[in-house]
DNA sequence: TTCCAGGCAATAC
DNA sequence: GTATTGCATGGA
């Protein structure tokens, strides 16, 4: 069987299933729920916390959407009868706060004008959207099959020697997608990129936060 | 105190 | 195209 996708396997052995995306008002995770975001305002938080999680830990994300759910600001119409510095404010436990917010405003914009699933190049367009926000937008708020690269994936790929060091996302991506290709049933494909993305991080946490990175590590042995 | 966190845009070569 | 730099708070 395909190396990734045994790593897949014995992840979700490990620790089970993840259930990401983190919604405030399903008390964070929601394991094996994938029905999950249902309104528009619950796809519109997962938004949020995908700029807001940028080159931050999720726990600080926490804090600046309950400052936001506090001024009634987990919405569009909410986030846009905020003052800049009140919105400022309230993203501040994420970091970056400057750039974050200008990031947040342009994305309002984008989001006012959808009447459908965004596209990968329209997310990509967005002031403050790379590949991974996008794709986390794709993956967990629209529930499209877009694999999420992030910096651990990387970190464990490559210790596992299963890529370069300086791997560009695109060939993680199609390596991963390519991995999964053994799946069935394609329509839910998806459900296998969100827990797998979610495996990672849970797993990365463990072993590869501290260096050396890998120590102790379960996966070396495959 | 230092290091790191579920990146991105702007700039420099 | 690839490499570097600024952005900022909070927790370990």
């Amino acid at each position: 069987m395909d190396i990734i996708f045994r790593v897949y396997r014995e992840l979700y052995s490990m620790y089970g299933p993840q259930g990401w995306w983190p919604l405030l008002g399903h008390g964070g995770y929601h394991k094996e729920d994938y029905t999950l975001p249902k309104s528009q305002d619950e796809v519109f938080e997962v938004c949020l916390g995908a700029i807001l999680t940028q080159n931050t830990s999720f726990t600080s994300v926490v804090q600046s959407l309950e400052n936001l759910e506090a001024l009634g600001a987990l919405s569009v119409e909410g986030v846009k009868k905020l003052p800049v510095e009140v919105l400022k404010n309230a993203i501040k436990p994420s970091g970056y706060f400057n750039q974050k917010a200008r990031y947040i405003l342009a994305f309002v914009a984008f989001f006012e004008t959808l009447t459908k699933v965004p596209t990968r190049e329209e997310l990509l367009r967005v002031l403050g959207i790379g590949e991974e926000t996008a794709d986390s937008i794709l993956l967990y708020g629209y529930k499209q099959n877009e694999f999420v690269v992030d910096s651990y994936t990387k970190r464990i790929f490559f210790r596992l020697g299963l890529i370069e060091e300086r791997a560009k996302y695109a060939d993680v991506k199609h390596l991963v997608q390519q991995s999964f290709q053994c799946v069935e049933d394609t329509n839910k494909l998806w459900i296998e990129y969100q827990e797998f993305h979610a495996l990672l991080v849970e797993h990365a946490k463990r072993y590869y936060s501290k260096r050396p990175y890998a120590r102790g590590c379960p996966l070396v042995k495959l």
